[in-house]
DNA sequence: CCTTTTTTCAAACGGTCGTTTAAAAAGAAA
DNA sequence: TTTCTTTTTAAACGACCGTTTGAAAAAAGG
């Protein structure tokens, strides 16, 4: 699924600036940052090069753009879910089901636009994150920095005895997991013989919720177990 | 740690081919391998490009063979220490902890050199599976077909009423877990104020066990448990 | 209408890319 | 030494890169 990049208020420009961005998405998508030109993004957007540095000032410009336009609104959705999460709980501290269900779900629901089920879109996500340019480490403190500060207290919360230190780790795994399956998706279709498939969205991230409860628990469990021994 | 490749067998080249390599191996590990020129990787082995395509062919020839000097022998060991756990289990089905441990140990080996551990290694390996470029997928099928079917087979073998999609799905989280976890290191370091730091790569490998035993057993149970009632 | 600002465009700039050429240097075999 | 093969080198090739220029076109304000 790719979104459509409505005008952010009301400029003179037509939607030469949302065209350059689905394009930019599309491509980068499919061959990353340092594999798609200004020219490739401009032709497919039906303008030229001028145009995009207009809009984006810089080739960096543009995909720090695409990826606010893309994360922020997952960002969003994600504290939402969680305040819903928090509401609901009566002041009682939350189930990791719970926390990983408001962390996990939303970039399932990204992924499933209406046109189907998009895991390009999810590699994008994830190869945003291998990717070695430096200028995209500052992009995910943004984006990123104040969300892991906000599930760290729901952890810190339900997990009253656990260390610090575990409880970063442990976020650090379910984060990993996250973005390792995403980015990798194709591997698994290709190993499996087909048997999986990448159609179902949903299934995946059901079973991915699964699997980041189960490793965070029992890796909690395990360290308390090893102090009290 | 950063290998140094020794000749092949009698060649009469001195030592230019495996200067070659290493500085291959510091440049895309550090920049990825859109990121890093032939004309880089030149300099830094004291050479120059014609020299870097006699050896290798071309600069995806060189990306190629750099990865299967560092990869092939990983998953060497983790064939071996597969075995050597059969060895020892009279017949009887390997537990998970046994089969992801002969799978997580060896990569955290390669990591801790004699000049201590070096993550950057790490990232290079997690990069090069979210690296767009298409003739990489070749080369993970080279490299770790083979290592995905052997490890499915004693996968199967400890879980025998469990169905095949879903072992192929957990192994797929797992390797998820692994290469996220690998590739964005750093991330763990920043988000946790220096709390968590990656100097002690053998403790981040066991934890990498404990989570990843604890997210396929708790997935596979899940399953089970649903399929009985 | 005319003026002013915003947006689009073709063309070009300076630079760097992966790769190749052709000849010199080094080494092995005789 | 002479001959033959392998390795190294400086220089160049053609292509493409991100970015900029300056003017035309379009839209907005009066």
């Amino acid at each position: 699924m790719m979104v459509e990049y409505p005008q952010k208020s009301t400029t003179r420009s037509s939607g030469t600036k949302a065209r350059i961005l689905t394009a930019a998405e599309h491509l980068f998508t499919a061959r990353g940052f340092a594999g798609v030109t200004m020219r490739e993004v401009a032709r497919r957007a039906s303008t030229n090069v001028a145009s995009a540095h207009y809009h984006f000032g810089s080739k960096e410009g543009l995909v720090i753009e695409m990826l606010k336009h893309r994360i922020a609104p997952i960002n969003a959705e994600r504290l939402r879910l969680l305040k819903e999460a928090k509401h609901h709980s009566g002041g009682k501290p939350l189930k990791p089901f719970i926390i990983f269900k408001a962390l996990l779900l939303p970039i399932g629901q990204a992924a499933t636009g209406s046109t189907g089920p998009d895991s390009r879109f999810m590699q994008l996500v994830g190869r945003s994150f291998t990717e070695p340019a430096s200028f995209l480490e500052k992009v995910h403190r943004r984006l990123f920095r104040e969300l892991s500060d906000i599930f760290m207290v729901e952890l810190r919360r339900s997990h009253p005895g656990a260390q610090e230190e575990d409880l970063f780790w442990n976020l650090h795994f379910v984060v990993a997991t996250m973005l390792g399956a995403l980015a990798n998706h194709r591997r698994l279709v290709s190993f499996s013989g087909g048997l999986c498939n990448d159609q179902d969205v949903d299934e995946m991230i059901q079973r991915l919720i699964v699997f980041a409860v189960g490793g965070f628990t029992a890796s909690i469990e395990n360290t308390k177990a090893k102090a009290n021994q």
